[in-house]
Formats: structure tokens, sequence, C-alpha cells
RNA sequence: GCUGCUGUAGCUCAGUGGUAGAGCGCGUCAUUGGUAAUGACGAGGUCGGGAGUUCAAUUCUCCCUAGCAGCACCA
């Protein structure tokens, strides 16, 4: 038999006959490696035990204490055993799919009869069982026709279309773990035992469509959250409720900031607090616009339905779209409208009016557009994705030639903003040609690596998103992540050639003849709305000074203290500081409470000292600590606390 | 839009086939207290909306609506 040479993670190699499983080569390291192997990785690949390796290759046994193989088998095999403990319960359930996600793993499942929260206990309590029954896992490669055939037999049609689906050149292969069955690519661990059974929890039951498309079966989802060990799944926890404490919903309602109604699904009531964050930030996106070249307009809300056809919009978005009829007296035909879902044709009729060449690209012009799109109703969530919300949306006039430097430019201007709002942490994704589209090979090919090219220029790695672009050009998004660590697309680029052409804009150029301009969409911070949820959930409620609605409350310890506090409060609002004063009956320790809860970046107390010495004793949110100061000292230093920081 | 769950006082939540309760908050009074809850008293609810079953519905059933989780969608 021919020999085969491993080669071991320290350098050393030794010498097998070829076909030899991993789990051989374990045993012949150790008995007690044997017993502690999870899997191989060989060659970078991640290897079940009971694989053949049957040429040289470099080879690595893993235990659980390698972190990223051990997670991935534990819930890989989770989801099987969750299958299992799920047909043992019920079987006249059909299994369908249970990849790994992240934390944890899901599997999807066809049933009559609803999942109840109950049932999460009575399938967590069965799982614990098969894992203590240490059962062994094993594995053999079938052909398809044995597959399909199987699983006619067995009445699992799910698993028949899979099998369907998959390559005709790839093998297939089946996993038993005991006797239960499942077609799986493996790798698995080597028997039941392995998984931690205090490392797990059963998380939730949701509905998810069959192969992801909505106009398939909706089958039912069981999600579980798992982990190597037991304090792995408490962290896990623990960072979930971390999580939903920063939750902008209920900031929203603590802080005083919007809420939002039944009559209004979708729309942002903005009270007091919350719109001293959206006026502030939006003055601060105005300032930072003009300065970056933008010239700012404003444009209609309700638009005529045949600007809507004529951009492409209404054939593609109606149902999306709030449509407004008007019935004028004199009117024949009720003309139809819609409020507008995006800025862009409305920027168009504006570059439209006059002439003009190519010495005013690129033209930069930008609009907080309020729009309002009909979205599904199961799409709303809190501020983040609503109907009514305002963009601070921009277009750029352009030739072919300026989009790779205009690109390069608008990184550097969401970078810029971004990191002074606070976001380290942030993604860019290109998006590529999709199977349906408009234009050239060559011209998507230039497009795509413009982009590419420019977010390397600006010093950004990207993620890309392959056939994910729109019909017309390839785009960025740019992402931020919420408390929970859902993915959220707040800025965007996207190349369009199509709508200058739909609605006939062009530019002369050096050579006398007309010419049609790119247009590049882009939005920095996306919408107001879903902006401020983000940065709420990023800060905890603990916003920037600039941008917390209630930047200092002075307040007093003995009523003595009332017109010096109203004294130091003017001199604070003197300076531009949002300040406010409390003069309550009440303790200071009440007080301080109630102001730190509502997340006041500072808070001055004054009692007799202060008003003798002209001074202010100040507690800076999140510290225990306080230091006393003189007010003109505090004054100055609020001041400057509470400036933007473009203006400083 | 789809599946499941939920909607009781401003907030968080208990509860029941015989028209409701707690804590916090709110109001009044007393208290002038030095950095995360001073005390007493009081007000406050067509139990999301509509229909049905019933002698009687906040409670059971159906429809609608909104929210939550996930899926689908996101110009």
């Amino acid at each position: 038999m021919a020999q085969i040479s491993l080669t071991f993670l320290d350098g050393n190699a030794r010498h097998y006959d070829a076909g030899i499983t991993a789990a051989a080569v374990a045993a012949d390291i150790s008995s007690s490696l044997a017993k502690k192997a999870i899997s191989a990785t060989v060659n970078g690949a991640h290897w079940d035990l009971q694989w053949p390796i049957d040429a040289d290759s470099a080879i690595a046994i893993n235990t659980m204490k390698d972190d990223e193989p051990a997670l991935e088998l534990v819930r890989h095999d989770l989801a099987h055993i969750m299958a299992r403990a799920v047909q043992e319960l019920w079987p006249d359930v059909q299994v369908t799919i249970g990849p790994v996600i992240k934390d944890g793993w899901y599997y999807d499942f066809d049933r009559k009869e609803a999942f109840v929260p109950d049932d999460l206990a009575a399938i967590e309590k069965k799982m614990k069982e098969i894992i203590n029954k240490r059962e062994p896992v094993r594995t053999e490669i079938w052909d398809r026709a044995r597959a399909i055939q199987f699983y006619q037999d067995k009445g699992e049609p799910y698993k028949v279309e899979l099998i369907e689906s998959i390559p005709g050149d790839e093998p297939l292969r089946m996993y038993w773990h005991g006797d239960w069955q499942d077609l799986c690519r493996g790798p698995h661990l080597q028997h039941t035992g392995q998984v931690p059974a205090d490392g797990f929890k059963l998380m939730s039951i949701a509905g998810a469509y069959w192969r992801g498309d909505s106009d398939r079966t909706m089958l039912q989802r069981i999600y579980g959250a798992a982990f190597t060990n037991k304090e792995g799944l408490k962290q896990h926890l623990h960072r979930l409720e971390e999580a939903a404490k920063r939750d902008h919903r209920k900031l929203g309602r603590e802080m005083n900031l919007f809420h939002m109604q039944e009559e209004a699904p979708g729309q942002v009531f903005w009270h007091p607090n919350g719109w001293t964050i959206y006026t502030e930030l939006q003055d601060y996106m105005r300032r930072r616009q003009r300065a970056g070249g933008y010239v700012e307009v404003n444009t209609p809300q309700v638009v005529n339905r045949q600007l809507w056809e004529k951009s492409g919009h209404w054939e593609a978005y109606q149902d999306n779209m709030f449509i407004v009829e008007v019935d004028e007296d004199h009117a024949r035909e009720k003309s139809i409208n819609a409020l507008k879902p995006m800025n862009c044709p409305c920027h168009i009729q504006v570059f439209n009016q006059g002439m003009k060449s190519y010495r005013d690209l690129p033209l930069r012009m930008a609009e907080f557009g309020s729009c309002n799109r009909y979205e599904p109703s199961g799409a709303l969530h809190g501020i983040m994705r609503v109907r009514g919300f305002t963009q601070d949306d921009g277009h750029i006039f352009c030739t072919e030639e300026q989009i790779e430097s205009e690109t390069e430019t608008f990184i550097a201007f969401l970078d810029a903003i971004y990191t002074e709002l606070g976001f380290t942490n942030w993604a860019i994704k290109l998006s590529t040609r999709p199977e349906k589209r408009i234009g050239s090979d060559a011209t998507w090919d230039h497009l795509e690596a413009a982009l590419g090219n420019a977010c390397r220029a600006a010093g950004h790695e990207f993620d890309i998103q392959e056939g994910e672009g729109a019909f017309y050009g390839p785009k960025l998004e740019f992402v931020l992540t919420d408390a929970i660590g859902r993915e959220w697309q707040c800025g965007t680029l996207q190349v369009d050639s199509n709508m200058p052409e739909r609605l006939d804009a062009s530019y002369v150029g050096q050579d006398g003849n007309k010419h049609q301009p790119f247009m590049l969409h882009r939005a920095t911070l996306g919408s107001f709305e879903r902006f401020i949820g983000i940065l709420i959930e990023e800060h905890a409620g603990k916003l920037p000074v600039w941008l917390a609605p209630r930047q200092v409350v002075v307040a007093t310890i003995i009523s003595d203290a009332d017109d010096y506090a109203l004294e130091v409060v003017a001199a604070l609002k003197a300076v531009g500081v949002r300040a406010e004063v409390d003069l309550r009956n009440e303790k200071i320790n009440y007080k301080v409470r109630e102001h730190s809860l509502g997340k006041v970046p500072f808070i001055l107390a004054l009692g007799a000292r202060e008003v003798e010495e002209k001074t202010v004793s100040v507690r800076r949110l999140g510290e225990n600590k306080t230091s006393v100061t003189s007010l003109a000292e505090i004054v100055a230093e609020l001041g400057k606390a509470a400036t933007p920081p473009d203006q400083l």
C-alpha cells in the first residue's frame, strides 16, 4: 500500500498507509489524545476524524481546547442532536436544514402544529438524554440514487430536494448519531458525549421560508446558543442581557427622546430631547457638507406618478410607495401622486434646469430629504426601519473619469464623520453586478474596479457581496452594528448611469457635444432616524456631550443655593451649553440618581460652600467621584465640551 | 407580507367568567438634606379596537390593529 507523509504543527512528520483516518493518527500519537480528539485540520480544511487521508498533508489534531473547530463541531452536532430529539418526540416532523451560525445554530422543521415555548424545555431534556448516551457518530459516502430512494422511503421530501440541488459530481455524505441519520457534509464529533451538556440553550422559535423563498412553505425554526462550556454560555447570556439595556427603543423611552404610536406606524414623534439630538446632528452635517463642497437643495414631497414612471420606480416599487390621490374640482381625472420614496429624480430635475457644462462637474448636490416608503409591516423596527425618514442624501453628477476620485473623497468624508461620532467599528461592503443588469461587462469591470480602488486608496478593506449590486451599477454599503450585533446599512454610495439617461440629464463637454453625466447616489448617515438609533445603542445612551440633549443639570442641595444655581445656569447658557436647574425639594442623592439614569453628562451640585466660594461641585456621568471647580473655570470647560467636534 | 408570541395606570408587570392590583413615577403636606431612591397621604385604568358565546367578558372564540422575535423585503 502507498505510504503518505503527514507533517505536524511542530514540523515533525510521520509516515502512514494512504487512507489512514485522522482518528488512527491521533491514536498513534497517544491514547489520551485519541480520546480527547474532536477533529483534525488537514491542509487547512476542517477534517472529520473518520475521513481517510490519501496524500501527503499537513495535519493538526484538534481538541476542545481549540476554540474555533470546537465551537463549530459542538454547534453542528447540537443541530443534529436537536433534530433527533424533535423527531423522537414528534415522529411526524420532517427535517430540513440546520446550519451553524454566530453563537449557535438553528434547525428548520416542517410540522403541522406550532412549537410552543414549553416544547423547548422538553426538547432540551431529550437532547441531554441523547448526549448522555454517548452514542458514536459514524459516516458513509452514498451515491445519489441510493440516497434519494432512502429519503423517499423515509418520507423526507426536503432532503430529496436538497440532494437534487447538490452538484452531481459531489459525493453525498451520510451521518449517523447513534441510529439517527442525517445528510451532512460534516465534520462531526466522535460521539454525542463530546458535546457539553451544560453549554447550550434553546433560545427561540420563529418562522423561516424553505430555501429562503417567500413563495414556498414556511417552516418552523428553532434557534440554539452553544459554547464549549457552561461559562461560555453564561457569558453569552449575560451579553444579551447587557445588550437589551442598550436597546434604543428602551432608552428612547427612558431618556424621553421620542415615541411611536398606533395611528402612525413606522413614524417617529420626536420629543424635545430627541429632536435636540436630531437638529444638532443635522446642523453638524450641514456644516460638514458645505465644507465638503456640496450645494444644498430642497425638493417636493408629493410628486406626480409620471415622474416615477419615467424614473422606473413606479414599475419596481409602486407597492412600497404611499400613494396620494388628488381629486381637484375641475380635473376630469384624479391625479395620482406619490410621497417621494427617494430624492434622486427630484435632484435630476434641479440639475436639468439650465445648461450644464463639464466645468460644472463634479456637481455635489445634497438634501436633507424627507422620504416615505410603505415598508412591509414585519420590517419595521423602532426608529431603525421606519416608513417616514429623512436621508442626508446627496447626488454627485460627474464624468466616468471622476467616479473613482469622487468615491475616494466621499469615503474620506464619511470616515471623518463616523470617527467624530465615536464609531470605530464599521465595515464596507462592495456589491457587484447582478444577473439582471444593464450596461456592458467592460463598463461593469471599470466601475467595480473604481469602487474597489477608491476604498483601498482611502485605506479601507471591504467585503464583496457578489451579485448584490443594483441593476444599473455597483454600490458600496457602509455598515454599522447595533447593540445585539445586527448589522444596519447606514452610508451608501451607488454608481448610476441609468437614471440620468431616463431623466435626460446632460452636460456640454469640452468638445461642444452633449454628454450624459454619471450620478453617484450617496448618503453618509443614511437616515437620521436609523443613525440616531445606532448612535444611542453604540453609546448606551451616554451620547457625546455635544449631542446630549441635556448637557448639564445644576442641582441644589439646599434652597438657599437657588439664586446661585440660576446664575450658574445662565452663565452656562451664555456659552451655548444646554443647562437646566433642578431646584426641587429633594435630597441631592435623589437628584444625582435621577439625572445619572437620565444620562446627563454633567451634574453640578450646589450647597452652602459653593454659594460662599463661587464654585461648583462637578460630577461626571459614569464617575463616582466629584471635584470642586470655580464657576469661571467650569463655564469655560463645559462650553468647550459642548462644542461640536468640527467647531473646536 | 409570512410564522409564532404579546397588548391591563405615564413606566415595569401581577391577576380574575361576577366591571381590577403592586412597585416606580405623578400631586399635596412635612422635611433644607453634601453626591445613585426622606416620610406620610392622595389622584390615576371603557383591561388595544370591533363582533360573537354567556344571565354576566378584561378573562373564552373570531376579525382588525399595533408591538416583539425570526424569515422575506430594503430603490
